[in-house]
This record gives structure tokens, C-alpha cells and sequence, in this order.
DNA sequence: CCGTTAAATTATAGCATATTACATTGTCGC
DNA sequence: GCGACAATGTAATATGCTATAATTTAACGG
């Protein structure tokens, strides 16, 4: 009996849950070379099986991409609402941002996968993916802990949001390294986060014209 | 005479100047379609040459991007050269920002073209690549017209360079799209330009401990 | 036991690409 | 004119991947 149960039978005859496994390499195909470093030859190979086996549980190439997005974005999640749960002397935002960058550079292939346009393609309408890519979006809201003033919170949640992957993007290039390297990439997030801040109070204190 | 001179010979028997039109059709191909969308084959047959007719002018498919990557980064310098000349109503930053949202979505495949990891990792030693991604963002301190105090120019040019990346990476995926669009991306960048104006008021005045 | 069925296997087809080897064409200098 | 040379063309090679078809293996249920 195998520590992991399969979906269906859980046993056949020579694998056990070929499905599951596949998307689990896929995902450390990702993790260096990204989403196109997944194929479908490469994965049977290192599982052990021949090449036409995972199209019996995928209907192609696309199909296991989706599927391996949709984990990847669990994942991310997951990471993220760990990060702002529990107590601590840093800012909600500051944790946000900080576990956002380290998932970008550490998993930077995952991270593509998740930002690949097959993303927001297939998540058209209610979809696993979409779905998953809003609970994210809902962590950051939280995270930005400001008063639901209009959208103000969308917007500067879009704006620090648009920061970091930036930020991600431009480091894992080799942009931020070098000439331009005057500060770390902790550090300049930091720097966004507290821009945010600033920006949020400003905001804020311009809705309310005068308290007292 | 045609009104194209070649680089060597400007003669031979078919062409004329096979590499110059390699590359502009390269950049034709990536404008829709990135990067990957550049092949040797389909150029070729594009411009009515044989397949391996390239390999006399670029050693490899590499080669070839390089040299269209240098062009491209060529016309983006150009193009943000340009918005930032002359006087305007608007902020030399302003009118940066939306020149490069402007550039970055309309010619997104040559954005993307010029943000491929290739550009600095050929970028090591002072070649074509890096000099010209360097001149780019010299316009980008230009335009941020901010005191040289410490590193402070550069460490806000890099925040809002992230930030102009991460709207346009984000935009072109689709993820500006649907329910977050409460804010235009056109709005979204003026506000990330007066946040940046703000955050630099605010440090410039933490800077001069009381001028009187 | 035996048949059904799911999960693999082997074998094959197809396509697209990069790249090399060799032959050909035209131009320029002499 | 003619020979060298550079720029192309033709043909062939190599590789890597997706995907389908037909077949085999093993387990499970009656």
C-alpha cells in the first residue's frame, strides 16, 4: 500500500497515479526553465513510462499546462496567506510583498507559468484558474489593510501589484544586478511598500475633508 | 540606384541586402508574436530567399535575435528620446511614463523581444546591447529630474521603471482586464508617476534637515 | 474463472525547425 | 575576358516534439 491513493483504482500495472505524478514534474520542470521547458517526452522520461502514457490522463500538452498552472497558483496562494497570518512587528503589506518576491525569484519558472496569458485565457468564466487568480488578488487586498474608500483599495492594490512584478521580472533578467545594483531587491521593495503607504495616507486623508 | 545602400557589396544576384532586411523583418515577425515568433525559416520565405541564404550573415538563429534586439532597444531609445524633447504642459516624467506604456503595449512583441533574459546576458562587457539599455535608462534618470542626492535618482527610477514593467507585462497578459479594470491602464500609470513625485518631494525634504 | 476495463506499451506518422555540404550564379578587379 | 570571391540556391541531415493507432498488461467484479 503506497503512501499516496490514487484518484480512481490506485493501482494498475505499473505506476499508481500517473496523473498527479506528471503534474508534480511538470512543476519541477517549470521551476527552472519555465513553461516551456514542460513536454510531454522529457516528462514520461524521467517518470518512467513511455511517451503516449500521459495522454491518458491529459488530452494534450495544454491540458497538462493548465493543470500544472492550477497547482502552481494553490501553491502561490497558499504561500501568501501564510505570510500575513500570525502576529508580527512588520506590516501585513511588508510581508505581502516580501514573500511575493521571494516566491518570483526563488520559483521564478513557476512564476512565469502562473503569468503565462494562458492564464487569464482559459480562465474565462469561473474557472479553476480564475478563481484561484482572484483569491491572490483578494490576499493583496487584504494585505493593504486600507478603508474601502471607491476603489482606492483596487487601485493601489493594482499599482503595488504591478510594482512587484516588475520588480520580479526586471531581477530575474539580470536588470537589477550591476551598474544599477546601488540596492537590494528586499530593499527596494521595502522602498514600494512604504511609497504605498505614504500614497495610501495621502489618499486618505484628501477623501476626508476635515474630521473635526 | 536604389534608394537602400548595402553595407558591403549593395550588389549580388538576388537580394541586395539580405541582412539589413533579416533583421527588420525579424522585428516584423516579433511585433506579433515575441521572440519565439522569430525563425529562420519562415523569414527566409518572407523574403524570398532560400532557408539557409540567413547563415551567410548570422551564425545562428541567436545571432540574429541579437541583432534585431539591438535595433529594437535603438528605436524604444529613440521613441522616449522623443517624448521627452520639447516643452509640454505635461511632466518630462508623465510624458516618459506613457511614451513607454505606449511602446510597451502597441509594440508589445518587441518589448518583449528587448526584456528576453538575452539582452544582458550578451549585455556582459560594454557591447551594443548593454550600452544601448543603459542610454535608455539615462533618459529615464533624465526624465525623473530629481537632485542628485546620494542614490536616491537611481533608487526611484528603478521603483518606477518596475512599476511601468510590471503594468505592461500585466496588461498584455490580460490581467488588467475584466473586474480589476476600475482604472484605465492610462490612469493607472499618471498615478504611478504623481506617487513618484510624491515619495521624491518627501525624501528630498527628509534630505535637507531644515534649509532656513 | 472469465470477461470487462483502465492504464500502459510499442510502433508510427507527421511536422517544424536548425544547420551543413555542395553546387551555382553573378560581380568586381585586373 | 577571366579568375577570385561573395552571396545565393538545392539538397540533404539531424533533431525534437506532438499526437494517434493498435496492442498488451494487470486488476477487479461477478
Amino acid at each position: 500500500m503506497p503512501p499516496r491513493i490514487a484518484r480512481k483504482p490506485l493501482n494498475s500495472y505499473h505506476h499508481g497515479d500517473l496523473r498527479d505524478a506528471l503534474v508534480q514534474a511538470a512543476l519541477r520542470e517549470a521551476e527552472r526553465g519555465g513553461p516551456e521547458a514542460i513536454n510531454i517526452k522529457s516528462l514520461a522520461k524521467k517518470l518512467g513510462v513511455s511517451q503516449p502514457a500521459p495522454y491518458r490522463h491529459f488530452a494534450d500538452r495544454e491540458a497538462l499546462l493548465e493543470a500544472a498552472t492550477a497547482e502552481a497558483l494553490r501553491q502561490f496562494s497558499a504561500t501568501l496567506r501564510d505570510s500575513i497570518s500570525g502576529p508580527s512587528k512588520q506590516s501585513k503589506l511588508s510581508r505581502f510583498a516580501q514573500a511575493t518576491l521571494d516566491f518570483g525569484l526563488r520559483r521564478n519558472g513557476i512564476y512565469r507559468l502562473m503569468f503565462a496569458s494562458r492564464t487569464m485565457a482559459c480562465a474565462a468564466s469561473g474557472s479553476e484558474l480564475h478563481n484561484a487568480a482572484m483569491e491572490t488578488f483578494g490576499l493583496l487586498l487584504e494585505a493593504l489593510e486600507a478603508p474601502a474608500i471607491g476603489f482606492l483599495r483596487e487601485r493601489q492594490a493594482l499599482k503595488i501589484w504591478a510594482a512587484l512584478h516588475g520588480v520580479i521580472t526586471l531581477a530575474e533578467q539580470g536588470l537589477l544586478t550591476g551598474q544599477l545594483a546601488h540596492i537590494s531587491r528586499e530593499e527596494l521593495v521595502e522602498e514600494i511598500v512604504e511609497q504605498t503607504k505614504l500614497a495610501l495616507a495621502v489618499a486618505i486623508q484628501a477623501a476626508k475633508p476635515a474630521p473635526a
